[in-house]
DNA sequence: CATCTCACG
DNA sequence: ACGTACGTGAGATGC
């Protein structure tokens, strides 16, 4: 399995066209993990491992000393005898979740490609039927199951870096990654067929892997000192609401505690609407507090609601914010996954930056501390109302079609229709319920969830419902009909070929009326993942074409972040808009227009 | 490690 | 009569 001889396997890699790789680090960070060693495989059984940055020694005695490991090849000479390999247009490099090889093997110079991963492979066949990281799919397709990492380098807070296995350990489990990987591309890549998912894969998922890694290596730059601060200060609001809710409970608790919470408000004070989740618990969620505090004049339910405010931005995006604060480059740098949704969207995590607060004031000033370098501006360009343009395509509404081609306010609109009130002088609290509705058309939309979400009795939101599908039945024969394809295909699809599995769908049981609604949601919701996805792809090369330095920062599911030289930012609006307002042809031009907003500034805050 | 809660589109 | 708005990720609590 090690590698004592590297030139042959490469020479049989390029005589064979393809190859697996696969990294070993020590960390699953891609901007922290140093370069442990590779394992390659050109013929299943006869991958190899090449041990290069392997110590020996005890590391958990500050005593002992760690020392290079015998018999590593140099980084450099490997790299070196790598690159013609790696680089080759002429080699098919075939990698499992290739993203993480990509940005280590950037790190250090090298450039891959062309590449194949198994992980999308499955990803585009299967999105929905089941998962598609290396243990699932080995165990599904080949019927085995890989060495666990943990037999390695243990776990918890015991676990020792992948440097500090023997090498004689590690050559074994590295190379059955390799060989697994490249056992998975026989069974999946032919399973691709000439189809719809060939074409999904190859156009929607491949391309976006190193356009994705260049966003995640450039990261975004963040201001640790306006963070510390904010920090800070919601430090002394907690500490003061915390102090006021003692008071109005009479007694000192938990403010973070549920069950504590619960006890007090429903037991020891005796509150009404009182009630328990699934495991016997008191629901405590805002929507129970904000009655309270609205209903019942509860004091302390409203203060509760503002400490759990403050200590969610506290936590979750100050304090952790700061920790992710590359030490070397001064950025952020998330990973996107690609392959983490059922419908086709990416999943940002480590930190998660798609979930960056906006809706209230304090939570907006999180976003001032993402800020562009002196000299640039951050640029952000969001599709406007995507999802509803794609619903009025695919169930081919002309009336909310014909809307958005004239630029109408759309939930003005449809206020109108239903409520039969002029759209000239509209109460607000009108447009709201529309806009209401309009949401919940796209989630699948229930009585009992838009009476929850409007805080009205379940018989009026239904008349509402009902006075929507009279306005627009085309709605109800695309929900009916969606429904119906899933039962009958086991699948939906986006309007780009995208399949979503709904395996469950036909299965009697309380959760079937979920089963539906999400099938409903799946086609707009992934079709709108689609057009953006096809946006990213074509941007890089538009840029470059235009002469344009600006760098693709973050993807937030409709919007998209650059950090471009103030003197560009003008023409780099006018290039990104133009591939995102038509990103959806030719493939499948949709009957509304796309629109997209931009805005720009200092900051995300002031960009947004 | 499951549960609850809450941030986003 | 049931039990729900669609899709995510992360932090704190408590078993």
């Amino acid at each position: 399995m090690r590698c004592r001889a590297l030139q042959p396997y490469l020479d049989a890699a390029a005589r064979r066209g393809l190859l697996s790789v696969d990294t070993e680090t020590t960390s699953l960070d891609e901007m922290q993990a140093d370069l442990v060693g590779g394992s390659l495989c050109v013929e299943p059984g006869q991958a190899c491992y090449i041990p290069l940055g392997h110590v020996t020694g005890i590391a958990d005695d500050l005593l002992g000393e760690e020392k290079r490991a015998e018999n590593q090849m140099p980084m450099e000479e490997a790299l070196a005898l790598l690159r013609p390999v790696l680089e080759d247009p002429a080699i098919l490099k075939i990698g499992q979740n290739l993203k993480y090889d990509l940005k280590i093997l950037a790190r250090h110079g090298l450039h891959v490609a062309p590449i194949d991963d198994t992980m999308l492979l499955s990803y585009a066949q299967a999105a929905g039927l089941h998962a598609h990281g290396m243990d699932a799919l080995a165990d599904r397709h080949l019927g085995h199951q890989p060495i666990p990492i943990k037999t390695l380098i243990g776990s918890g807070k015991s676990a020792i870096g992948f440097h500090q296995v023997e090498i004689d350990k590690a050559a074994p489990y590295a190379a059955e990654d390799a060989d697994v990987t490249l056992r998975l591309h026989r069974v999946l890549k032919p399973r691709l067929a000439p189809s719809r998912a060939a074409t999904v894969y190859e156009t929607l998922e491949r391309p976006l892997i190193p356009v994705l890694a260049r966003m995640e290596m450039h990261g975004i730059k963040g201001d640790r000192d306006r963070l510390s601060r904010l920090s800070n200060t919601f430090s002394q609001k907690m500490a003061g609401l915390e102090a006021e809710c003692h008071d109005l409970a009479g007694q000192s608790f938990n403010l973070g505690s549920p069950k504590q919470l619960g006890e007090i408000l429903f037991d020891k004070m005796q509150l009404p609407g009182g009630s328990k989740t699934k495991t016997g618990a008191w629901a405590t969620g805002a929507d129970v507090l904000e009655t309270l505090a609205a209903e019942h004049g509860s004091d302390l339910a409203a203060r509760l609601l503002d400490w759990r405010q403050v200590s969610k931005l506290k936590s979750t995006y100050t304090d952790a914010l700061q920790t992710h604060i590359h030490p070397e480059t001064g950025r952020v740098h998330t990973s996107f996954s690609l392959a983490a949704t059922s419908t086709g969207r990416l999943a940002s995590t480590d930190p998660n930056l798609q979930n960056i607060p906006v809706r209230t004031e304090a939570g907006r000033e999180i976003r001032e501390a993402f800020i562009a370098e002196p000299g640039n501006l951050i640029l952000s360009l969001d599709y406007s109302q995507i999802e509803l343009r794609i619903l009025a395509h695919i169930a081919d509404i002309e009336a909310l079609k014909q809307a958005f081609r004239e630029g109408q306010d759309i939930h003005a609109l449809t206020a109108s229709e239903i409520f039969g009130v002029p759209v000239e002088g509209m109460d607000p609290m009108i447009r709201r319920q529309a806009k209401a509705i309009n949401f919940g058309v796209i989630y699948g939309i229930s009585a009992f969830g838009l009476s929850n979400n409007l805080r009205i009795p379940r018989d009026e939101a239904k008349a509402f419902i009902d006075a929507y599908f009279a306005k627009f039945p085309g709605i109800r024969t695309y929900m009916d009909d969606t429904v119906a394809a899933a039962k009958a295909q086991g699948f939906v699809e986006t309007l780009f070929g995208r399949r979503i599995h709904t395996p469950d769908i036909t299965q009697k049981g309380p959760r079937q009326g979920f089963q539906q609604r999400a099938a409903i949601n799946a086609p707009i919701q992934g079709s709108a993942a689609d057009v953006i996805r096809r946006a990213m792809i074509r941007i890089p090369p538009a840029l470059e074409r235009a002469r344009l330095s600006g760098k693709m920062l973050l993807q937030v599911h409709d919007e998209l972040l650059f950090e471009v030289p103030e003197a560009e930012a003008d023409k780099t609006i006018e290039v990104v808009r133009e591939v995102m307002e038509s990103a959806d042809a030719p493939a499948c031009k949709l009957a509304t227009p796309l629109v997209v907003d931009a805005g720009r500034g200092e900051s995300w805050a002031a960009a947004h």
